[in-house]
DNA sequence: ATTTATTTTGTAACCGTATACATTAGCATG
DNA sequence: CATGCTAATGTATACGGTTACAAAATAAAT
């Protein structure tokens, strides 16, 4: 079924028919005609014929790390929501933290010739092969990053601080009285745990509390199973807090703890980063830092003005503030 | 830049550049030489060219209801991984139990044309609109059904015996000597509901175990704040224990337990459905139904098949049995 | 060297839609 | 009733690919 098929059937010719679907100028009576036989046929015009005539499509392409990571359903759902209120929709990809995978999805979309991808990872900063490949397509398409600051501002970025988060934290922790303060950070290759560290290191020197490096550890994955395992290294240096690069990691903390039969926050304190909803259920519950949800629609809102052509010019970096959640574990 | 572009520049004609991008017969210099441009050019065709000339998709279609509902991450994941590895992608769209949002998420899929869609919703039933839908959609594309069992067998379905896993661990909870047992389904709209009810009915039959309709909460939704409030009404009714239609219901339960001073699973027993990840980090971990990770691949698999012309003939449904997983919350 | 078979390449039509431009219909005006 | 004007519709082409078919180039066989 085309518009050839649906113009024989009113007997008027396609271009008729395409001026009913969008926005051309039909006479009332022929108008309805056609639409009831569309209706009738249940007829849809094809995208590929849409996109290819205009050059343009309604495909935003959205890059995360893992799905199955509980720090992005709710995002992609603000995401996929904003999409479709605007007429757009989501392809998605996975990209596990791997530059090959990363750029497999990313041809993919090029070839998709989405209109815009929103970026959530962070890998290939220092690769030679990914930076250039996002200088490249942003030529042809609109892209944001979301999340992580980025060493090259190349296209409109919208992060969280999380040096100043970082550093919130930690001063809580202080003004708790807590001094023998563990750092969990993630993986050394992420900037943003350079960030993380600052913002602690920051904290500790306001209160002129000395920085032992020996109660930081920057390795492994933002995952459960590397907060139990350097939670528990933490906890038996006979640290009072920990602070964590991630909820995940927190919750691994507290189920070291557990298993420790160290009392959470009595004995030792522990802190997240992300607000992630598991850690309002986890026991004891989670005190971390959120990032404004705002970002998220920032970041679409930009997007679709970058796409439509209403918003042109230098791209801008926007630095969102995070604020504290005061739950049990801390 | 188009194959014309690329073709001009290789010095020959674009049917040469489309034989290099497919499997067609080139002589390995001229296409050596082509390639060597393409990659110069970081060319990728365009898929709205190739899919109209084709008449025919990469496109996969999911519908699911709520990406932030914690049971459907890892299912997306598994599903993405899979086609990626089949060299189709996803689009997405959420539904919200609303059969509006879904015949827009539909009707979207329809005109971009997927190749299939994979539908792990299950709305509209007894409604109108929605089945004809999918009766229609299924002339021109795959569709399979994943998850809950269906009234009517259009397409391919891939199902869990939710009456089977009601009953396995109803009945686990009879061999520990629970005896008042309540049972907190969702919607009563749900055909997967009334399932549930059977597989619980059958186990009470089973060990003349009388039937109590006061202990049956058969409203509101599967999220966490229903299972607050059925647990609630069910523990000052004084069961020994709950089962609950999915994992979120029962983690409300758990909490509304930790706040009426209920030990679980001393006092009362606590069940769930579906085995989510965060089952097994709340406090104490749930005992709960899984189904079988083999659902979602096998789904995919059948979708592929019949995408691809392999598998033909009649829709098929399958039946999954699911496993009780036991840990501290009965 | 000529014929024949095979490999390689080119030409042109087509996929479904949008739209510039041309045409026709409808209507008011003098 | 011819004229001019606007509204409604039609015609034809382009978008970026693929592919049937034709043609040319090369290799093999006589």
């Amino acid at each position: 079924m085309t518009i050839y098929d649906i113009a024989k059937k009113a007997g008027v010719s396609s271009a008729t028919i395409s001026r009913v679907l969008n926005h051309g100028p039909v006479k009332p009576s022929t108008k309805e005609r056609v639409l009831k036989i569309i209706e009738k046929e249940n007829f849809f015009p094809d995208s590929s014929g849409v996109y290819l005539k205009k050059l343009k499509t309604k495909k935003i392409g959205l890059v995360i790390p893992d799905i199955s990571n509980p720090v992005y359903p709710v995002t992609v759902r603000i995401i996929h929501d904003f999409l479709k209120k605007r007429g757009y929709h989501l392809i998605f990809g996975n990209t596990y933290g791997e530059v090959s995978e990363e750029k497999d999805v990313l041809e993919m979309m090029s070839r998709e010739r989405v209109a815009g991808i929103i970026v959530a990872t962070c890998e290939g900063e220092d690769d030679t092969s990914l930076y250039p490949m996002f200088r490249r397509m942003s030529e042809n398409m609109s892209i944001i990053f979301l999340g992580e600051k980025r060493d090259s501002l190349m296209v409109d970025a919208f992060t969280v601080d999380s040096l100043k988060g970082m550093y919130k934290i930690t001063r809580y922790l202080l003004n708790t009285g807590k001094r023998n303060i563990g750092f969990i950070a993630g993986s050394k290759s992420l900037r943003a745990t350079e960030e993380r560290l600052q913002g602690y290191q920051r904290a500790l020197k306001e209160r002129d509390v000395a920085f032992n490096p020996d109660n930081v550890i920057c390795e492994g994955l933002y995952n459960i199973d590397y907060g139990k395992k350097w939670g528990k290294i933490l906890l038996e240096k006979g640290v009072d807090a920990v602070v964590c690069g991630n909820d995940l990691l927190a919750v691994g903390v507290i189920k070291a703890a557990e298993k420790m039969n160290i009392k959470i926050p009595d004995d030792v304190a522990v802190t997240g980063f992300d607000d992630i909803f598991l850690g309002s259920l986890v026991k004891p519950a989670l005190t971390t830092v959120r990032q404004p949800v705002d970002i998220v629609k920032s970041g679409c809102e930009c997007l679709i003005e970058r796409i439509e052509g209403r918003k042109t010019g230098e791209p801008e970096e926007i630095l969102f503030e995070p604020e504290i959640v005061i739950r049990e574990s801390a």
